[in-house]
DNA sequence: ACTTGACTTAAACCTCACTTTAACTCCTAA
DNA sequence: TTAGGAGTTAAAGTGAGGTTTAAGTCAAGT
């Protein structure tokens, strides 16, 4: 009873099986075998499924929560400071989409009036325009707020 | 020159091309065309299409923006007052999604000192806890939020 | 020993929002 | 009239993040 099933891990954590041996294959959890080649998990695998399911909320992606997870000391239980250290990374993020969804509405309020929908003129149409008003410097939508950039169509 | 081809609409809006012919396989955008077969829209497309790629913004299905444009009479340009009825409900989905990444980030800033991260007593990992920290009423993490639920593994 | 539920794998399938490809036709300026 | 850029279609592909299926093996209680 030291070591987990699949199963166990699942109902414990609250992913599917099926999520647990796809996070294996990339390479976000690895588990020992049984001789007849059944998965044992520890029982920090259920820390590192928090932490997955924390970083999903935030809104990485499973590259970024490989990488974060590479850089906590490999078969060490993260420490407060690991945590600490990342959950700093993840404050950021979060207050970038925030700062985003906001301007976002701001622009809508300030769109209710006009009724334009103008293409060149209304901020809620124009990325561009949005960056703008985060403030100097290149700012962009964080990632999942981001518009997935058109091949075709290069604006005129 | 009074209707536009895919090609200038898509210069136009930003959009891809096959963008707008998807948005038409979808439901979304209707066209004219020419006795060769060919689409010619008329200016109001590109109202249209700023319609959608706010809607987009905001974080609306293709479903839910189709369903948004078969709420406005049907071939009038839409007015400030239909504009203004749906940037409210639009109003309502930013401010939903605002609450629950400040709720998230709240949550992740009094972890920072625990750090526990365990499943059942941490924020962060645990979406019904952030559920109930915006108020009674089943009130749930916006869509492009929400975790999609396992099929399997039923929480114990 | 046997039954049963949990486990194994690879590979196929899923949704969303598009894009790409292939093979072909249209339109316009020279 | 002809070159060639712009347009057409159906069908397949993409990528993220998994789930489902098929065909079988393992583990545990009786």
């Amino acid at each position: 009873m030291n070591s987990l099933t699949v199963g166990e891990a699942a109902r414990r954590s609250g992913f599917a099986t099926s999520a647990l041996r796809f996070y294996e294959r990339e390479g976000l959890l690895s588990a020992e075998r049984t001789e007849g080649g059944q998965r044992r998990y520890p029982r920090s695998v259920l820390r590192r499924l928090a932490f997955i399911r924390a970083a999903r909320h935030v809104g990485l992606t499973l590259d970024e929560i490989r990488a974060a997870l590479d850089e906590l000391p490999s078969s060490r239980t993260p420490t407060r400071a690991d945590w600490t250290r990342i959950s700093k990374l993840w404050r950021e993020r979060l207050n970038e989409e925030i700062e985003a969804l906001v301007a976002l509405r701001d622009g809508l309020d300030s769109c209710i009036g006009c009724g334009c929908l103008s293409l060149k003129r209304c901020l809620m149409s124009n990325p561009g325009d949005i960056a703008g008003s985060l403030g100097p410097g290149a700012q962009y939508l964080p990632k999942p707020l981001r518009e997935p950039e058109p091949k075709d169509a290069t604006p005129s």
